[in-house]
DNA sequence: ATAGGGTTAG
């Protein structure tokens, strides 16, 4: 019921409900937090984790709420917010939690606060490879090639994120090459590409119109058993269509287990480029059959 | 109810 009412924006009613809880268990707690961040009312979470302490809530099960809190401070660029909570974390004393500390660097660095994201990380004796990678994709976040390369090339081990974050970002910021110089790279230190790696790939391949090597990397999927999700599944499309194999993209696009409004736009686009503007207009037809709103 | 990092297109 709480959650109901966040959902709805009655904030108060659900604040008014949880006030009259005994007995508040994380699930309630989380309710109420999740309540204020969906309603964007950072500044009430304070007080909520204050209670929880008042409240005898371990720390460990604190420093769980809080990074919650800072993970959607990060993925809704909430800057401020996310400060707040740094200085509350900071007040309560969990600041040197790992995993906090690696909430506070990935929210600063996509908020594109990376100086102060560097700084954390610095400053920091309890580097893992979460904060390593943290930084890296912050770098290419802002652009900053150059010293996400750096980082890269000094980290003590890379996994596969930290290839994937160094790819996508040369893939990002136009680095067509460098992508698939790296990629290689990164195969000849037998990493394994998955998924994500491979949409970085691709679309490379698209902008470098290298038709070759993105059927080379559709194969490796076939090969290797890697399940076409709907990104994966939209770059491959993409990129069959910008080459102007038709076929081979509608083929990607039957085989799709869910399809997004992404991928029927890829498509929808791909056919009425290539002149098959009728086709085009049917599929636009068929996505509304569908029940997929068009964006 | 929540639990730290990398993913497409226009």
């Amino acid at each position: 019921m709480v959650v109901l009412f966040g959902k709805v924006g009655r904030v108060s009613d659900a604040r008014k409900l949880f006030d009259g809880l005994v007995g508040r268990d994380m699930v309630r707690w989380t309710a109420m937090l999740s309540c204020y961040e969906q309603n964007e009312m950072f500044h009430d979470a304070p007080e909520i984790f204050g209670q929880m302490r008042v409240e005898g809530v371990g720390m460990d099960v604190v420093v769980v709420v809080v990074v919650s809190v800072l993970s959607a401070c990060a993925n809704l660029l909430a800057m401020k917010e996310g400060e707040l909570i740094h200085g509350l974390s900071v007040r309560i004393g969990i600041e040197s939690y790992v995993n906090l500390h690696n909430a506070l660097i990935h929210m600063y660095s996509r908020c594109g606060n990376i100086r102060a994201a560097r700084s954390l990380f610095d400053a920091s004796h309890l580097l893992d490879q979460i904060s390593w990678n943290s930084m890296i994709s912050g770098y290419l976040n802002c652009g900053s090639i150059e010293e996400a390369r750096n980082l890269f090339n000094s980290m003590p081990t890379k996994d596969i994120v930290s290839w994937s974050a160094m790819i996508s970002g040369y893939a990002q910021h136009d680095h067509f090459s460098e992508t698939l110089v790296l990629f290689h790279e990164m195969q000849l230190q037998g990493i394994r590409p998955d998924e994500t790696t491979l949409v970085s790939v691709i679309s490379a391949c698209t902008h470098l119109a290298a038709l070759e090597q993105g059927k080379w990397i559709h194969t490796y999927i076939k090969k290797s058993n890697l399940k076409i999700n709907t990104i994966l599944g939209t770059t491959l499309i993409d990129m069959y269509m910008k080459c102007g194999c038709v076929e081979n993209a509608l083929e990607i696009f039957q085989g799709m287990e869910d399809k997004g409004v992404s991928s029927w736009n890829a498509v929808i686009l791909g056919l009425a480029v290539n002149g098959l503007v009728e086709e085009s207009l049917d599929k636009f037809s068929e996505m509304k059959r569908c029940g997929v709103a068009p964006n």
